[in-house]
DNA sequence: TTATATAACTGACCAACGGTCATTACAAGT
DNA sequence: ACTTGTAATGACCGTTGGTCAGTTATATAA
């Protein structure tokens, strides 16, 4: 018990109240997958960890400083479940099904990515937006680089690939954001609907059109693959 | 002057009724444009009417009622805009090129597609949200028969490529939303990455990618086109 | 023309939100 | 034991979406 700090205690040097910020981020964590993002209250927040709001506001500047972390921490996390899954000379569906099926088991990435732009950047500070911007650049390197040899592509083109594929992603996943309609009480058409944009297919689908497009044009432009990896229906 | 009501007047008839919503919807499209998503308020709204917020609430049962009023109509007329410009046998990157410009010229399209199954559906009752689905099945259909004969496609897979592009259209202009970085002031690697994320690139290259990819999978199906318009750099 | 019934409209009100800040109280240095 | 810096507090602020009892304009009946 050398320097843990309890929660009615005061975190004085700079180890404790990293320390202290590390429970509020967990908190913050465990609350945003019971509740999501639009129920998230900060006195809520607050609550669950034993201290008070204003208090918050030492370790955050603001809400969205807050869903920030947690966003950067989803995205770390889910890039090393993703590549801990990929396997060299994958089929580029295999590679789409990995990546879909690990955001999506991580419950707090995809909620956060998709309101990233038109919601928490605009109230979070320049310099935290950079840093942001950065751990984003690292981790599409270090995701493209593991793509390159699971896909047997250039480095370009799997960063091309990986890229485009959170573009898909956030797209081809909206569908799940939609109300629970649990019940059977929609009519038969809309019930149609909803399954013909079932996200995982158009995902998978589109994440194939979009893996060969950029094989075939690398294709015409400078080395060729050793032995390319086709796709499959 | 037969049945219109001055706005101190009182909308008794059901026509009257119509004409005064048609009022707040016209005003909150203004205001939407002014002001975006998040600053929209319905107190403001209600000043610009020059009525009061209680009365907003007679025509529409939440703000987000409201809202996915306004994206009925922005699909509906996006649709008519799109559809006037195509041509038939379009390459498809002309095709992806006109769609991407005609929806990002629609000041109100965008931002409401993207907030529609995370925000707005949320707080809507399940008949209206019904209907909403119902307008979008519609549409679809209608964009899909002119895309049929642009892109020389059968009906199933135009259809494929409506929904498709919508997904895309998601994704690629989510960069749009951030923050203006007017200034500067940001680091060069932070604005590359930006620069790289440009949406309109974006979405036609991706655009076209996938929809060379339905093209080619059409063909090992049922009837081939008559003669196919290929893709472009 | 006048009386009555209807319902469009109002505005005061509510709970909850994110965020602020003067004040308080506690841990560390002397 | 005393001083001091600052972590923590909680009362407070402005604003939000939404409600509803009461008011009053107006179409209709007498």
């Amino acid at each position: 018990m050398n320097s843990a700090v309890a929660i009615n205690q005061r975190a004085r040097s700079a180890q404790q109240k990293a320390q202290r910020r590390r429970v509020v981020l967990d908190a913050a964590q465990a609350y945003f997958l019971e509740v999501g993002y639009e129920a998230f209250s900060m006195t809520q927040l607050a609550k669950k960890t034993g201290l008070v709001k204003g208090t918050l506001y030492l370790y955050f500047k603001t809400r969205e400083e807050l869903f920030l972390t947690l966003y950067e921490q989803s995205l770390i996390r889910w890039g090393q479940v993703f590549i801990a899954r990929l396997a060299d000379a994958m089929t580029s569906k295999a590679y789409a099904q990995s990546l879909y099926k690990t955001a999506v088991a991580d419950g707090t990435f995809l909620p956060l990515l998709i309101r990233l732009e038109h919601v928490i950047e605009h109230n979070v500070s320049i310099p935290r937006l950079i840093n942001s911007k950065r751990v984003f650049i690292l981790q599409v390197g270090i995701v493209a680089r593991s793509t390159a040899s699971a896909l047997n592509l250039s480095q370009a083109q799997a960063t091309e690939v990986v890229k485009t594929m959170g573009v898909l992603l956030i797209g081809a996943t909206r569908s799940d954001q939609g109300p629970s309609l649990n019940q059977e009480e929609l009519p038969d058409d809309v019930q149609a609907l909803i399954a013909s944009f079932s996200s995982e297919t158009l995902f998978v689908k589109n994440a194939v059109r979009i893996i060969e497009g950029i094989r075939a044009e690398g294709i015409t432009d400078a080395e060729r693959p050793k032995h390319a990896s086709t796709s499959t229906t």
